[in-house]
Order: C-alpha cells, then sequence, then structure tokens
DNA sequence: GATGAATGAGAATTCATTCAT
DNA sequence: AATGAATGAATTCTCATTCAT
C-alpha cells in the first residue's frame, strides 16, 4: 500500500508536469481568447485531459490565472535578481532587463496581468487571498526601486523625479501595449499604428533611450 | 405627423439624455466590474430603467461598448485638435495634451479601450464593423505623429528615433497603468505600489520630463 | 362636438379600411414566416401604422388570427353558400366548392387553420371564446354534410362509407399540404415531391376525380 | 481508456435511453403546446433531469426537432420497407401502409412535420442543413411512388392520373388532419366535427376505400 | 486519480402589451 | 385616435463546478 519514496517522487514529478502542461495551455488559450472565453473545456481540451482533472490541480479558473501570474511573476524575479546581481550600472542593469522582458520572456506575464486586472473582482481577490503573489511581485517592484534609488545616488538618474514615478514610468515601457516587434508583436499592433518591423533589440534600445533620455535630442555642442 | 417640432426635439432631447445615462452607467460598470461581469441588468438597474430599454438604444452589449468608445474617441479627437491648433512648441502642445488627459478627462477612454482590447473577440469584431471609430482613432495618432514629426525637424526630439517609437512610447505614457493620482487612482492603484498622493499637476510634471528628457539627471552643460 | 351621420360614417369606414389592411399584412406575415415570427412590429411596419395602433384595432396577437380565420371564414360561408344553392348533383356542387377552392380564393383560410390548429393553446382558446366562429365553421361543415347526404339518397354518393368520414376525406383534399399549382404552390410544394406544373383546374379534375372515384382506373363495365 | 468494453456499452447504453427519453418528451410537448410554446425547461422538467442535460443531446431546440423527425422518418422507411417487400397487389400494400400509419405507429411524425413545416424558418433550414433526413423522406416517397406506378402499369390504378397526384393525395389521407379514430384523436377531433368514434379498423377500412375507389357507390349492377 | 455527465445559476436578447403624450 | 417609448416576463443557451463511476 505505502509507495516507494521514488514511485512516490515520480508521481510527484508527472503531477508536476501534467500542471504545468494545463497552465502552458491555459496562458495560450488566455492570450488567444481572452479569459472570458477561454473555456476550462477548451483548455483540458488542449492538454488532452478531461475537464474535472483540471480541477484536480486548481480549484477554480480565477486559481488558475493566479497559479499562472504566481508562475510568471517567480520566473520575473529569478530574472531580476539574477540581473541585479552585477555589478554594474543601475542604468545597464535597468536596460539589461528591458532586455529580458522584450526577447519574449516575460512578454506574456504582463498580458496576462493586464488582462486579469480589468476586472475589478479579480484584483480584490487577488489582494486577499493571495498575499504570497502579491509578496513576490512587491518583492520585484521593491529591488527595481532599489536600483533606481542607487542610480540617483550615484548621479544617473534625476533626484527630482520621485522613485515612484520611475517605477511606474518602468513599468509602463514593459506593459504589452507599449511592446512591438517580438513575440508579442501580433497583440501590440493591433490599432494604434501600422506595425513596423522593428527587431526586439531595436526597440530595447530605442526604448531604453526614451526611458533614460526621454524623446530629446543629443546635446553634445552644450557639453563643450 | 401631429407633433410639433418643439414636441419632437424634446422627444430627441429626452431620448438623448436617456441615452446618455446610459453610457455613462454602462461606463462606470464596466470600468468597476470589467466588460464581462457588468450585466446588462446591472446597467439597466443603476439607470433605474428597465432591461429592454437598453435595448431601444443599443442594439447589443457589444455595441454599447462601441458607442462609448467612439463617444470618447470623439471627444479625445476635439480636444487634441483643439490643442494642436495652438501655435506653441511640438514639446509644449504634446504636454497640454497629457495634462488634458490626466486631469481626468480622458483617463475612463483608455481604461476602456484596454479592457475591451482585452478580448480578441473585440478586436476582430471592431476591426471589422467599426471602421468609423477605427478612423477616428487613427486620426488622432496620425496628428500626434504629425507633431511629434514636426518636432524632430524642429530639432526639439531626436531624429534618431523613429516616430512610431515615439507614438507608442507617448500612449504608453497616457494608459491607465501609468496613471496615478488623479480621477483614475482607484485603478492606477492596485497592485505595484502603494499608492503616494501626487497631485495629477505633479503627476504631469514628473511624466512629461520623462517623456522629454527620460529619467537622466540635468546635464552639466547647465553647470557652465 | 357632435359629428354629423356622414362623418361618422366617413370616420366608420376609415377604420374599417385600416382594420382590412391589418388583417391583409397579418396574414401576409403570418404565411410568409409563421406565426410565432411575424411580429406586432412587423404588421404594423407593413401597413405603414404605429404598434399602437394595431391593439386599437385587435386586442392581442390572437385576436388578430382569430379575425383572420373569421374573415376567411365568413367568406367561405358564403361561397359555399351560393353554390349550394345551385339545384345541381351533389356532385356538381361539391366540385364546384373545390374549384372555388383551388382557384385561389380561400387557399389562405387553411393554412391559417392548420397554421393555428397546430397551437394546442390556441385550438382551446379557439373553443372557448370564439364560438361565434366556431358556429360559422360548423355552418360551413354541416352544409356539407347535408350535400353529402342528399347525394347518398341520391346514389351519387356510397351510403356504406359514414358522412362524417366523407366531410374529413373532403376536408383533407382542401388542406393546403394537398393543394398544389395554384396560389398557394410554393407551400405546397416543399418537402414531398418535386414541384410538377400542373394547373390549378388540372388539379381540381384530377382531386375531384381522386374524390368521387378514387384512383381505381375506369370500369369496364361501363363500357358495355 | 480505463473502462471496460462493459463499462461503456452501459454508459452508452444509459446514455442512448436519457436520449429516448428526452426525445418522447421532447414529442409529447410539442405536440401538447406546439413546438413555440414547448420550451426546454419543460422538457427538461417533464423528463426529470437539468436543462444542460439537453444540451449534452441536442445543440440546440432546433436540432431537437431534426432529431425528432429524424428517428421517425427511419421508422416510418423501415415500416413501408418491410411492407413493400411482400409480394402483394399494389392496392394490398398501399393500404397496408394505411393501416400501420393509422394504427397509431407514425401519426406523431406527420403532425410533427406539419406542425415544423408551418415556419418557413424552419423549412429553409431543413433543406439546407439536413439533406440526410431529407434523403430518406424522399425515400419514402419514392417507393410509394413506384408502387403506384406499379398499380398503374398491372391495371389497378388509373394511368390518366399522374402519379404526383396520387402521391400527394395518398399524404393528404394519412396526414394528423385526416386522421380520426385511434392514438391521436384528441388532435383530430377538436374543430370541424363532433368526433365520432370510430375505430381505427375501420378508418382505414373506409379510407382505402376512399382512396382507391373515391366515396362512389359500388355499382355492381353495371358489371352484369 | 481520472473521467465526463449532470447541474443550474446566470446572461443576452426578444417582443407582446401598456400607457403617457 | 395615433404614436412609439418603456416594460419585464420569458426564452434559449453557456459554462464553471460537482460528483458518481
Amino acid at each position: 500500500m505505502t509507495t516507494t519514496p521514488s514511485a512516490r517522487s515520480l508521481r510527484e514529478r508527472q503531477r508536476q508536469e501534467r500542471e504545468d502542461l494545463i497552465l502552458q495551455a491555459a496562458e495560450e488559450l488566455f492570450l488567444e481568447k481572452g479569459f472570458y472565453d477561454a473555456s476550462i473545456d477548451d483548455i483540458a481540451a488542449r492538454v488532452g485531459i478531461a475537464k474535472g482533472t483540471v480541477y484536480l490541480h486548481f480549484k477554480s479558473k480565477e486559481e488558475l490565472v493566479f497559479a499562472l501570474l504566481q508562475r510568471d511573476v517567480r520566473q520575473l524575479l529569478q530574472e531580476v535578481d539574477g540581473i541585479l546581481a552585477l555589478s554594474e550600472s543601475a542604468t545597464a542593469r535597468l536596460r539589461a532587463i528591458m532586455e529580458r522582458v522584450y526577447s519574449g520572456m516575460l512578454g506574456s506575464y504582463f498580458q496576462m496581468l493586464t488582462a486579469v486586472y480589468q476586472d475589478p473582482e479579480f484584483r480584490a481577490r487577488m489582494a486577499e487571498n493571495h498575499t504570497v503573489m502579491h509578496a513576490t511581485f512587491s518583492d520585484v517592484a521593491q529591488r527595481i526601486r532599489a536600483v533606481l534609488e542607487e542610480g540617483k545616488a550615484a548621479g544617473e538618474f534625476d533626484p527630482a523625479i520621485p522613485t515612484s514615478v520611475m517605477l511606474r514610468f518602468f513599468f509602463a515601457l514593459l506593459s504589452p501595449r507599449t511592446v512591438f516587434g517580438g513575440r508579442v508583436s501580433h497583440r501590440a499592433s493591433g490599432l494604434v499604428v501600422v506595425q513596423e518591423d522593428i527587431s526586439a533589440e531595436d526597440v530595447v534600445e530605442y526604448l531604453s533611450r526614451c526611458f533614460f533620455r526621454g524623446i530629446a535630442p543629443d546635446r553634445p555642442t552644450r557639453q563643450q
């Protein structure tokens, strides 16, 4: 009746794999069809399992979104941590984060978040029940905030601009509506402008320039 | 036939008023509860009319959103036109637009748009059936694009940054997730940072600074 | 304040005309779209009046159908009476009725009736509230029954077949599903057989032959 | 995967049973209240299941009617085939079909069909999407047509009457409005005549006589 | 554990009928 | 009388969630 440790861990591994598959399918479908139009049936069908099985892993559709966000936010935290550990200038490190996000790793995270955040119900629920994730996200924010403050101290950034404004500004540039080119281009295109084909690298180049120096032109003459 | 012109116009006025009330309620509820969780019942109840009456004005829930967006986009166009007519620098005019948006006039528009744009169904439908609105929106974009190009020509903006990037950058700063302070603060708060109380004026001050000069500190040339 | 008799009768005539127009439109629409799919709105629109006006003439949609049937049944009665008054053989008179019906005069009546009779609610209501029409219809039936019995007495028809069976048989041949050719062909065609173009006259010829002599061939004995 | 064949077939059997119950309830209710007034709620309630369950079996109310008709038409085809295989005279075989229909087996089919055929929408939809059933029905018609032609060739039926007329005539006698006695008497009664109690056997006797020889009396004397 | 049938609350939409103008 | 805006009951259909097998 009792399972050997290895059997147990096999089970556990399989369970984990299946859970990942569900999350994967859910992410795809939420992005393809939107949260409301992607049904549990759709998700189960894409994974190739029964609807009930989804509920063995996630006790509600909402929980599934939370898990998705949590997964992404953890990954984000890891990436950010890795980058921030580098002994480079604040500017270089923030730019590196941008690069990671635009290279496609985390694009979907922001899309999920935006999607979910449309629904105030969700926001409330998230704040209440999902302290863990919330905390993790705050972690990310805190770390970036720290870099921004380091940058201010080092004379890289303007001390007159509140760090919170900078933070939001930074996140604004990472959010999907700003993104174009790269993996999320099909969403980011859409309304406003005809999609011009700009490579992800160029986007980062331009946006980090915008971020750090705004759209003002170079003013080398003044420095003479 | 039998109605006098004034009676007709009274009717028409009343009709218009009621339609506005519905749009008002719909906007509030869509923003409060999200598009999917705000039901026609909710909307009718808030206006204090019967469900069927809503359908007298808008033939479907979807149509209601489109009407809402159209209303806002028209207003946006008007504002933008008024501002762009001023004979000021490109910088000043763009900043004026920011001011208008952040002073609360148009915050909800971007929120509606973002909300709707989550749902790919909607996006498709919008592209198909709502050329008018789409066109209006493109108008807005085109006008801002023109200012950006003027600014480049006048040496105000960096010609090395593609105008499309600038445009997106500009819209990114106007989108709700960036906004804080002002009327939309309840949404903009939420996740990322603890809401600090910054006045709308200050927000514009900071963000336009970010937009035009980035988060870089004042350059030493000034120190001459 | 008091209207002259002629004004009153003018009014009355106009009222009657409008009522006829409504009935006309209703009949058309019920036949085109079916009772449930033809809305009061449709009817009013076709007449070119407001929806409320229909209710000034008929207190419910149901009442409208009853009126329609009543109108038709009265006409039927009139026709039948005219024909039955002729001093011809029973066979000739029944055949004359068939001719009238197939020549298009009354095709729609049977269609309306069949349509309405699908709905048992209607049947019940009809029996209860519409004794008048019911009576009129019974009148028609009674008269035809009388002719059938006359025919039996005269040795034209087989006394072994109950008159009630004959009556039903007769009505069966008049009902729309049997009809083809003539004005109602578009309905009568439909499912069963490919519509062959047979003139209304031929249809009567064939059907009355069927009615009186069945599908049996001419009997050789007659040729003796 | 995990289910044994017998478990699978048990499931399947249960599924089939429930589907039959739904069809049964639907048929009853459509006949009792008419298609439009019988709601899915009614049907589910009569079966004693939840509304949603009905949709597990039939994806729309319309589909339910089609299923019903298909079921009946298949049964009709089977019966007809069985009868037509007999090596009897055309007359005898047609009469046998009448007997089957009047003995109650198929009365409801014609009622359903008539009910549905009131609605032109339905007719269109049926023609478009339901080629299978349409084909099956045509099959039935074709077979009877063949018998009629055999009968003509054998000198049983009058070659002067077009087969299409005969066919229609035959169906007319099978349609519910003609039927009285037997299981469908509650519908067939109704308007026209007071229901006399005639047994189903007698009805067939009389109607087949009508069909084959019309209402003309026996004319034995002429044959001497 | 896995399945997928069953559930039923809830949503959008329609339309006969009423009634203030 | 005529109008047509307003009503709200009723209907179809969906889908997250549960649970017996």
